[in-house]
RNA sequence: GGACGAUUAGCUCAGUUGGCAGAGCGCUGGCCUCACAUGCCAGAGGUCACUGGUUCAAGCCCAGUAUCGUCCACCA
């Protein structure tokens, strides 16, 4: 394609071009790293979404943000991999297919767990690529010939070796201690999976005979076995040690009165009931104090033959019956209401019932402890710091895992138990006879917590525990690009996980990036219908705009943001605007000759753009060094639109439409190509569809822009005179155009302009009057002996006074407001200067450099002050006169 | 009960080591100027939540207050 084919729309049309790069570049293999290719490795693993997923705002602000690395370091010559994949979700998935399941009136159990298995296999093979093509659309680089999932058998074979180590060690473990079941999902699930809320309730007040207490679960008083106080509580020391009789819904009941400390004396009355089976505190007082345990709760979440006569009652409506029940018998003293936390499971919001059951739980203490020194020492390098902090204080405080699940979708815990015997063997290799007396075994039935698998994916995805190239080039891995909503459930147990298996940190850098909310600052959620489709999103404005919406986005510091159609239309129209200034570049470049050498020194403006260029390249790259991603972008904005656009482009159409000068057009036809070309490849991570395809477009160019470098800075390309003297013209330009606007004339209308410039700036507006007349449409003439002529008004710049004559005949009165409010402004800065440089203490304190700078500008200052007061007085005269 | 974050223009938000407050959108006025009206030019608009402190100098550092938000936590 050049420039010579069909004409070039006026607007970008973003899905034609995106459809058509994106499968091009995967099928030429762009995406693919190599390790024994050259350069550097950069490597990142992407965190897997839910293989049955799709695509919301916070996968795509992630991927973004992923992608933008790893084509700049791809770009930039590094050995660049990007590993995506994607998760099994155990709960999550399983949670679907079972609702699917119910819609049909079927359940897990009418399947048998090996159809259920099978079924859920089919629903991701039918759903299980919808995210992966959500992500090409997104237009995501990643390796997919690399792609990954948990349950492959090389990650499976991952799992198990990691599961092994860990027992052998002594690190995984068996036990009976308190859970949180749910009882819908009918599985265990670990700490970090149970929600908290608010919620109100009833405090009632119990009678245990001579003693009160009050509780939020009166059900559960089926199952105590004691009562508590604390050990320094007078009120309560005759009874402790004592075995009560007291009258209960059911007859009489014993129970034994302790002394422990985790009672509070100040809370309620200073005594709680003891119910070992179904509360974690009280498991633990029990244990402490030899409490027999008494299970009137199950697994159904229905009272069990324990409980008597409420035996199959809810749990809830037991509460409701247990309650009326005691009233009638004046067991009650008093309910007040309540308002307090309750868990709930994180997937299917049922509340969480703490149960006693026979677990596996791997000792995460001595893990912690090594990753907890990673970070410390600035091994693995959390992004921004301030997530340190939230990081430490939960590997400090860390409790046993508990990593067993009641489900059967996922990776099945590799334990086979002998019932001849009793013996638990656990195996690498599917084991079929007992080891020890060569009975029959049978598999442990419960699966893997999704995050133990996940926790191994920075290297099991590449090949771990293997030693493959993959593992020995790419791992550590570079950076690891995620939310703080996971940096517990996933973060931590890769730092841990990583540490012990490959005596390696998984990652370098962990940067954190803010989660997304809706323009109303709400979280995202189905139920409410506010989620924003990152899909329609991109078909209504353009991926590029999409990315670019997102990049700006993210910055560092914050931790929630919003997002709104305005912003993303924003940055539609920079991708239009991109498009508009390089139509404007391919339509004038007849003449231009590619390979041609610059002869001469180059102009003012080009001279200027090219060191403008040179310093957002440099910054652009300092920013996304420091995973300042909405620095790099707004730098990287301001400078197409505003430098190039809105200065150079203008300042390029003089020798570019200007027939005759054929070295000067040439010459603008040169800096306008190569600045162009420059920025494409600038902009390239941030907005690849739109850059590759102008930039393919171009007269010279390569196969594709992945390919070709990113931009550099070298030495020389700064231009500290260029940047002073256009910033002279450009003043003197916004000058008079401010004119114009204050005075409503006319665009058309060329005015008179006479420059009175000091000594020093005599040279720059001569050489630059051309460009000045061009800009401000004015007729310069420069003469330092200039006085003002009749009828004109007056700026000052930079010790320059401009004389614009509005047609000899200057509207006085607008005039004079002008000024006004031009000498308010400049006294205003005057008597801070003066206030400044009157204290001693700044004179004699600050460093001498800002003194000095701030003396000149006062004298500047006060220069213009003269100036506009005489021109002020002189419209005065002229107006009395 | 802890910890962390936020409070800056009408709105949404930047502000890296203290040295004259920034952007986008919106608003006002003028422009269909041969790349772009998804545009161009100009402009208005801030007691940087509050109170103290440190400093020659504070949006930025320190202490406290208020409001909002998030996470963690076994006061039943």
């Amino acid at each position: 394609m050049t420039a010579e084919s069909a004409p070039i729309s006026d607007r970008y049309d973003p899905t034609a071009v995106e459809q058509h790069w994106y499968p091009l570049w995967e099928s030429r293999g762009y995406f693919g790293a190599d390790p024994a290719k050259a350069g550097k490795p950069f490597s990142i693993v992407m965190p897997p979404p839910n293989v049955t997923g799709s695509l919301h705002l916070g996968h795509a602000l992630d991927n973004t943000l992923q992608d933008i690395l790893v084509r700049f370091k791809r770009m930039d010559g590094f050995n660049a991999l990007w590993v995506p994949g994607t998760d099994h979700a155990g709960i999550a998935t399983q949670v679907v297919v079972e609702r699917q399941l119910d819609a049909e009136g079927q359940s897990r159990k009418d399947l048998g767990r090996e159809a259920f298995v099978e079924r859920v296999w089919r629903w991701k093979e039918q759903s299980g690529g919808t995210i992966t093509r959500q992500l090409r659309r997104l237009g995501a680089s990643c390796d997919w010939s690399r792609e990954r999932f948990t349950m492959d058998p090389g990650l499976s074979r991952a799992v198990r070796e990691a599961f092994v180590r860990l027992y052998d060690e002594g690190l995984i473990y068996r036990g009976d201690y308190i859970v949180n079941w749910c009882p819908r999902c009918q599985t265990v699930l670990s700490d970090l999976e149970v929600e908290r809320e608010e919620r109100d309730a009833e405090f009632v007040y119990i009678k245990y005979g001579p003693l009160t207490l009050g509780t939020v679960r009166p059900e559960t008083k089926l199952g105590d076995t004691g009562l508590a106080v604390h050990p320094n509580d007078k009120r309560y020391a005759e009874y402790v040690g004592q075995t009560l009789h007291v009258p209960s819904v059911d007859g009489e009941i014993d129970v034994r009165v302790v002394a422990d400390e985790a009672v509070d004396p100040d809370f309620g009355t200073g005594v709680i009931k003891v119910t070992p089976g179904h509360d974690p505190v009280d498991f633990e007082i029990g244990r402490r104090h030899n409490l027999p345990i008494r299970t009137v709760i199950g697994f159904d979440g229905k009272m069990t033959a324990e409980a008597g006569k409420y035996a199959g009652l809810d749990r809830f409506e037991c509460r409701k019956r247990i309650v009326a029940d005691m009233q009638a018998l004046g067991l009650i003293d008093r309910i007040e209401p309540y308002r307090h936390a309750v868990g709930l499971c994180y997937r299917c919001k049922t509340v969480v019932e703490p149960l006693v059951s026979k677990q596996w739980y791997v000792q995460v203490k001595p893990l912690a402890e090594v990753a907890l020194a990673a970070v410390r020492e600035r091994r693995i390098r959390i992004v921004p710091r301030s997530w340190t902090k939230t990081y430490y204080h939960w590997m400090e405080n860390i409790r046993p895992w508990c990593i067993s699940r009641q489900l059967w979708w996922g990776h099945r815990i590799p334990a086979w138990h002998c019932d001849a015997d009793g013996s638990v063997h656990v195996s690498r290799t599917d084991l079929t006879a007992c080891p020890k007396c060569g009975g029959p075994l049978r598999q442990d039935p419960d699966v893997l917590d999704t995050w133990f698998s996940s926790g191994l994916w920075p290297f099991s995805t590449l090949g771990w525990p293997e030693d493959a190239p993959e593992l020995r080039t790419y791992y550590p891995t570079s950076v690891l690009v995620t939310g703080y909503d996971i940096l517990f459930f996933w973060v931590a147990r890769m730092a841990m996980f990583g540490l012990y298996m490959t005596k390696a940190v998984p990652f370098h850098d962990v940067y954190i990036h803010t989660l997304i909310r809706d323009a109303e600052g709400q979280k995202m959620s189905k139920s409410k219908g506010n989620v924003v489709d990152p899909l329609e999103v991109m078909e209504r404005f353009g991926t590029d705009a999409f990315r670019f919406t997102l990049a700006s986005i993210a910055a560092p510091t914050v931790r929630d943001v919003r997002i709104s159609d305005d912003r993303v239309e924003s940055y539609r129209n920079f991708a239009n605007k991109l498009w508009n200034a390089s139509r404007l570049v391919l339509s004038n470049l007849d003449g231009y000759e590619p390979g041609r050498k610059r002869t001469g020194t180059r102009p003012l403006p080009d001279r200027w753009i090219r060191s403008r260029l040179a310093a957002t390249i440099r910054a652009v790259r300092t920013h996304l060094g420091r995973y300042r991603f909405n620095d790099a972008a707004s730098t990287v904005y301001q400078f197409v639109w505003h430098d190039f656009c809105d200065w150079y482009l203008e300042m390029a159409k003089i020798p570019l439409y200007r027939a005759g000068d054929g070295a000067a057009r040439r010459q603008a036809q040169e800096t306008l190509v190569t600045v162009l070309e420059t920025t494409l490849r600038l902009l390239h991570p941030f907005m690849p569809f739109i850059t590759e395809e102008i930039w393919q477009r171009l007269p010279e160019h390569g196969e594709s822009i992945m390919l070709a470098p990113y931009p550099k800075v070298g030495r020389g390309h700064a231009d500290a005179a260029a940047e002073r003297d256009m910033a002279i013209v450009m003043d003197t330009v916004t000058a008079i155009r401010n004119i114009r606007g204050e005075m409503r004339i006319s665009p058309a209308t060329t005015l008179d302009v006479t420059a009175r410039p000091v000594a020093e700036h005599a040279a720059v507006l001569g050489a630059a009057s051309a460009l000045i007349e061009t800009l401000a449409r004015v007729r310069l003439s420069i003469d330092p002996a200039a006085s003002r002529p009749a009828g004109a008004a007056l700026a000052v710049v930079g010790g320059a006074e401009l004389y614009v004559s509005l047609e000899g005949v200057v509207d006085v009165a607008a005039e004079r407001a002008r000024l006004d409010k031009e000498i308010r402004k400049v006294a205003e800065t005057v008597g801070f200067i003066e206030g400044k440089l009157a204290r001693p203490e700044f004179v004699e304190r600050a460093p001498a450099e800002i003194v000095e700078k701030e003396r000149q500008r006062l004298a500047e200052q006060r220069e213009v002050r003269e100036k506009l007061e005489a021109s002020l007085a002189w419209i005065r005269t002229s107006e009395g006169g």
